[in-house]
DNA sequence: CTGTTAGCGCTTTCAT
DNA sequence: ATGAAAGCGCTAACAG
């Protein structure tokens, strides 16, 4: 394989103006520039992209780190990542995290190590301290709620949405409402474990820690939480459901068990998969396309931004 | 950022023994090895994997191409991937394709570039010879029957699966059995085309082109295959269905119909995933976490490999 | 066991 | 407009 001496040779040239070609730079006469293209075309000569980057002390790679890559939420987060990145010729390198820390350990090093330029954290376990630290080698941009904190953030506002929904269920009568989440622990989920206990306290309602489903992630944990409901002496009268894929899941064994939504269980679903309008769940919408599409932006500037994705509510027939 | 010189300076040594004592290769005393560390640690040095990359020629990154990544198809096949990764410490690349030429030829160039040192793709649309004109770059390895190509790969025998899920539908008496694919070409789906027309030309039973549906890829789309269904006079009585998402839809959406199944409608899913088993779907198993770990294990293989994962047959409810 | 030195292939400054 | 030359930071052949 030529190398840039070699079609600089080849061109009769300098190495300098072949660079200067291939990286269209001005101050080339036509005639060389052509000479130089013509030695390019009939060599299969190919940059090496590491000398490249050696050279220039960046990659064009982005490092994302995601728990889970079979999961809708982060399925398309990603897909509005890999979109930006599409059209801002960077490349993405993957970093499945399953939430260990090790792995997101080895992200935040390959960050300090330059292998990529900057690093895209959909959802962590590592503690703030530690991300803060890292950003001295490289934008970190993370999807929550980051405002004081020296990273740049994409984030909806998950207070807010769950306040909404819960008002809704309110105003459609329901008193005993409980949630399901994926994890609990999580910035996202704090915000809306708050939004909940505020709800309560304001109606002075009793909090039931058994009304609170954690580990919902998939389709296939609504079963669990359906089983959980039908051992219930009093149970909730209504749901909300993080991730439309579980409410899916809860509603397709409702039917099974001969559980009538909204009738005997309303619920509310989040992020308005596809899954959602075929299954006509009432859901809160959140772009997560388009939340995508902004973390990316954000990994490409210096400067440290904190901006708010909004969410809207689509109603349908769950409720 | 210190590098490798200043090292070699602090410690008194030569770049040389720095270097032996950060890829921990032998012939360093004691003495020196511990001079080194020290001044590393005191430094807060990294190496610049760029200057490793291009002074070795080789990247430890592995490309990988799927068409999409909300898909659990792919979100499967992507665990086994990076799982296996991990325990080699490789990174991944990914690249998103949604089955664009462009997109996939970026892929390609990048393993041209040695910007990844193996491609592994899980699903194309680029032909055959351009793919194996790439090889000569470093690996390329595909999902599918490569077998005589000059790539490795690992597949399933996917017209041994489609014949054994039609015999079974036979046995049960099924004769007017239709399918529903992701997308109609492809190596795989051409395996499963053939197995069905085979089938049905050893019954003496006509082929009905409306029998066949194309573009299932997730659960939403299991409405439009019901849609049509309803509409015929003379429907399938049972239907292969490449995904169990999608099959996990259209059982779904023939409650909704009032259409049993498996009474009214057989039903027999692929891939065994999670919802199949909540949904009670029959379904073909398809280990797609083994076949993604034995791809990234041909990825860093040089010899070209063919090998076949077999698949199962679970019996449940839908058929 | 240790160090010198010549690359790896490209970018960029600086002089012309 | 052009090219010589000095890096970028690390590895590895070779000599000692």
């Amino acid at each position: 394989m030529p190398n840039i001496r070699d079609i600089a040779k080849r061109a009769g040239v300098s190495v300098t103006t072949v660079s200067r070609v291939l990286n269209d730079q001005q101050y080339v006469s036509e005639e060389k520039r052509n000479a130089v293209i013509e030695a390019i075309n009939h060599s299969n000569y190919q940059k090496n992209i590491n000398a490249v980057h050696l050279s220039k002390g960046k990659t064009n790679l982005i490092g994302v780190v995601i728990p889970f890559s079979n999961h809708p939420y982060f399925g398309l987060l990603l897909e509005g990542i890999a979109s930006e990145a599409l059209n801002h010729n960077h490349q993405l390198v993957l970093f499945q995290s399953n939430y260990e820390p090790k792995k997101e350990k080895e992200a935040l090093d390959m960050l300090k190590h330059k292998q990529v330029d900057a690093l895209i954290i959909c959802s962590r376990i590592t503690e703030w301290d530690t991300i803060e630290r890292y950003n001295e080698y490289g934008p970190v941009v993370v999807c929550e709620d980051a405002r004081g904190k020296v990273v740049s953030s994409t984030f909806v506002n998950h207070y807010q949405s769950f306040t909404l929904a819960l008002a809704l269920l309110h105003r459609k009568g329901h008193r005993k409402m409980g949630y399901c989440i994926g994890r609990s622990s999580g910035t996202n989920s704090h915000q809306r474990e708050r939004a909940y206990n505020d709800f309560l306290k304001k109606l002075n309602e009793p909090f039931h820690s058994h009304y609170v489903f954690s580990d919902c992630f998939h389709f296939e944990d609504g079963e669990k939480v359906v089983n959980s409901l039908v051992e219930m002496t009093t149970p909730p009268s209504a749901l909300l459901v993080t991730s439309d894929q579980v409410a899916a899941g809860i509603l397709t064994c409702c039917h099974k068990q001969g559980i009538s939504v909204p009738e005997d269980l309303a619920i509310v679903g989040f992020d308005n998969q596809p899954i959602a309008k075929v299954m006509n769940i009432t859901t809160i919408e959140i772009p997560l396309v388009k939340v995508g599409q902004n973390l990316f932006r954000q990994a490409l500037k210096e400067e440290v931004l904190h901006e708010e994705i909004q969410t809207a509510l689509i109603e349908r027939g769950t409720v």
